[in-house]
DNA sequence: CTATATACGGAACGATGTTCCGTTTATCAA
DNA sequence: TTGATAAACGGAACATCGTTCCGTATATAG
């Protein structure tokens, strides 16, 4: 997996020749960056990134100028897996049940990366292109989940899924070791407003 | 008001006599800190409080040694007035209604503090007192709205208020304008989640 | 093999949190 | 009133971090 990592995830190719070693060192940083955001978070200094990849922070910052182009180098395969789970569930599950859950598949995945939840909503210009990626990506997946339930019946019309991508995001941040159960916990919370439909509804 | 905070605010009087430089600094630093921390958030830089006080950060230091000892001793009034908010409304409202208002308030005072919410949930042993200081005053109030709750039978029991107050307080982390529309809309979603049941209940 | 565009590395800068200690001063007792 | 002294003050100093800059090294084309 690391092996396709180097040879296929950084630019296949675009117009201009690249440099080996520009490659090499750009491969060296995902790999590094992949294994301190694991142990540090996203939030982990960029020097130990640089000096885990044997190059200098001047070369770091050449190749992903923005702290978040590098998040989203890092986690693109990720996100875009999650993204792809979408259609999985819609097909094997009803539609308010493959929903659910879609959204405790995306809290694993939130959960799993220290300081994610955070950088996506620092309101900092440095990760401006993070959310961006997630809209991309994830909105529409939880969209189509959305539009099915509701048109299904089983759950209330209205709701706006990005409220909720960043609500769950939200939710998912975590620190603590019980931090993801805590998370599950509450977004099934939130799932289960969606199905409510009472006298005294207080959302929609 | 300002008075109030002058003369009553900081320590009645604990045992030992207080050096009047020292009483005068103190709340020079409270009023100092609370105006910083409308504009800057919770984050802002120790040494701008410092010189709005008219102090150096040595003084700042020794009266908060942990920077959670100042955010706490500038919101102490506001904790407390939410907590107390929770007895007047479920003397005017049904219970869940009640629990349901609160919550809304709950959302208005962490929405209205920048950086207040990232500042309890970073795990950063120096705003260890924050939490623990919430969970003292505010976790009996929601927890008295959730019993009353539970016992009319209009929500779901085993709820932890502990879990969901720390959900109300990420949800209520902002940064934009429309952060705490955002938050009111998804904390009135977890409160019909508590008030569904259904076969199909997700949480519980 | 050489020229040159490209990339590299890390020193340097500015901002920040935190500590430390020489200096100042409020208080109290004589 | 006046000195002694414990307490508090102030800000320099140190460590850490993100970010920029530019002299040096080198991969690649011809």
């Amino acid at each position: 997996m690391a092996r396709e990592l180097e040879t296929k995830d950084a630019e296949p190719a675009a117009g201009k020749r690249v440099r080996a070693d520009a490659q090499r060192n750009m491969d060296g940083l995902l790999k590094a960056a992949m294994e301190v955001f694991a142990v540090s978070g996203v939030d982990a200094p960029v020097r130990e990134i640089a000096s885990k990849a044997g190059v200098g922070v001047g070369t770091l910052y050449r190749h992903f100028p923005q702290r978040s182009d590098l998040i989203v180098a890092v986690f693109r395969r990720e996100i875009d897996a999650c993204a792809d789970a979408a259609e999985a569930l819609a097909a094997e599950y009803p539609p308010a049940e493959a929903l659910a859950r879609w959204m405790q598949r995306f809290v694993d995945f939130i959960s799993a990366k220290r300081g994610l939840s955070s950088a996506l909503h620092s309101g900092d210009p440095a990760y401006e292109p993070l959310p961006a990626y997630f809209d991309q990506r994830l909105r529409p997946a939880l969209e189509n989940l959305l539009q099915a339930a509701e048109e299904a019946g089983e759950i209330r019309s209205g709701v706006d899924p990005t409220d909720l991508l960043h609500a769950v995001a939200r939710l998912s941040g975590t620190g603590d070791a019980t931090g993801k159960d805590h998370a599950r916990r509450m977004v099934a919370l939130l799932v289960d407003g969606l199905r409510y439909r009472g006298d005294n509804e207080t959302a929609g």
